[in-house]
DNA sequence: AACCCGGGCGACCATCGGACGCTGGTGCC
DNA sequence: GGCACCAGCGTCCGATGGTCGCCCGGGTT
């Protein structure tokens, strides 16, 4: 029966991992954590900085210079941070909605094709995926408010708005009304994905190259890696 | 008429920056020099090392050390030059074939399904392309007679064999009965490979892409440059 | 034995995909 | 106004694709 994918990612198990900034609920949250987490995937959390010196071989960041103030050109302020919007519905306050999220990957996709067209005309190697030099490009063309890590953290997001819109909007309702913040509703975006790789054999990466908006966007590694751990569990 | 597309290549212009070390007989080379070169693509001979620091923002490799002999490990002896040899001809002296030559490509998809089948059980990400993973993995696995810049260099003498079999042949046989060194021969693959990709709309990266074995190949810089200027200098 | 041609491949480089964590905007009290 | 939260994105990093040119093997004289 497949009514709804949103209660087959029920079935799945979820990784408490995910569920950044650990709030209550775990019944009610969708794909919510239910089952003890699968020890090797405490690793797998994104952004984790929790335990020690995690991985052998991966050293933590240096700290950044303190951006000598008004050193130079025009520093942009940041973008407003989003917030879980219903579709249609426009963000109140200084906040963006997710309707103006997903449309910054469709005007990334834009740009890679005007990429994609210049590249032809020069005989140059044609990127297939958003790549830095898309990035590049949009932000020379005005577009300041794209930027890199902006655009992959939220892949799975727009990947799942790609895949199924109305499992997408219902999440997207369900946590709005929950009073939940973005990391919140963005975490949960995993587990609808991973069930449809699961009725897919598994095969994120082609979900991914089937979908014409999708095809563009490198499989985020997190989502990649929550498949895996979920098929070595349950066994293809 | 299609019955020798050795024949269509002549029809091309020629780029003598391709016939590297210039020897004389330009009219009976296949596909070589018969018209006043494109100065635009002085500039495409790879490897040219010709005038003055060449493009903005690429400055000159610094000079290797030398090897201070006798490190350590076992230092492998480099392999054999390769000679210009007819299909099924085995080298003479101390040199190697272009049938091993065409057998090391092989040996690379081997080695790329290999990484490909690993990958896919750590659930990691999967190359469809011959990357560095490939060669390292080839290496260690004991075939360290497999680099990277020799497999780059050949790619397109590879192609030809795989796309027309029948005139990659036909061409060793002119190269060999000419006794022209493995450099002339490497150069002239290019011009057929050209003339395929006109017949394909210009579109040398579906051309590789469409092959089975192929596929797994990096198109070179020079082709597809070399495709380019053809099709500017032609129209489409 | 001496020479020199030519090509194998070690090593370099710009740039890539990917991620961390500081900074500061924002809403709440 | 002050504070605490949290997410935007500047910046870093290991590894990649791509190539140059040094070094020396090898045939010739």
């Amino acid at each position: 029966r497949r009514e709804s994918a949103m209660m087959m990612a029920e079935s799945l198990t979820p990784v408490s991992a995910l569920n950044l900034n650990n709030k209550e609920p775990p019944q009610l949250i969708i794909g919510g954590p239910q089952n003890p987490l699968t020890p090797g995937l405490l690793a797998l959390t994104e952004n984790s900085s929790d335990s020690e010196d995690k991985r052998m071989g991966k050293k933590k960041q240096k700290r950044r210079r303190p951006k000598e103030h008004g050193e130079d050109g025009e520093d942009r302020p940041r973008e407003h941070p989003f917030i879980v919007t219903e579709p249609g519905e426009a963000a109140r306050g200084k906040k963006n909605g997710l309707d103006y999220l997903f449309d910054l990957y469709e005007q990334c996709g834009k740009f890679l094709e005007q990429v994609q067209q210049l590249a032809r005309e020069k005989g140059e190697k044609c990127p297939t995926k958003v790549t830095n030099q898309v990035f590049r490009h949009a932000k020379h063309t005005g577009a300041g408010y794209i930027n890199k890590p902006k655009m992959r953290h939220y892949v799975h997001c727009y990947a799942l708005h790609c895949l199924d819109i109305d499992q997408s909007n219902a999440l997207r309702k369900v946590y709005k009304e929950r009073g939940e913040n973005v990391g919140a509703w963005r975490g949960a975006c995993y587990y609808p994905l991973v069930a449809m790789a699961r009725d897919n054999g598994w095969d994120i990466e082609g979900l991914f190259n089937r979908n014409e908006k999708l095809r563009i966007w490198y499989v985020p590694t997190k989502l990649r890696q929550l498949c895996h751990v979920e098929k070595v569990k349950f066994g293809e």
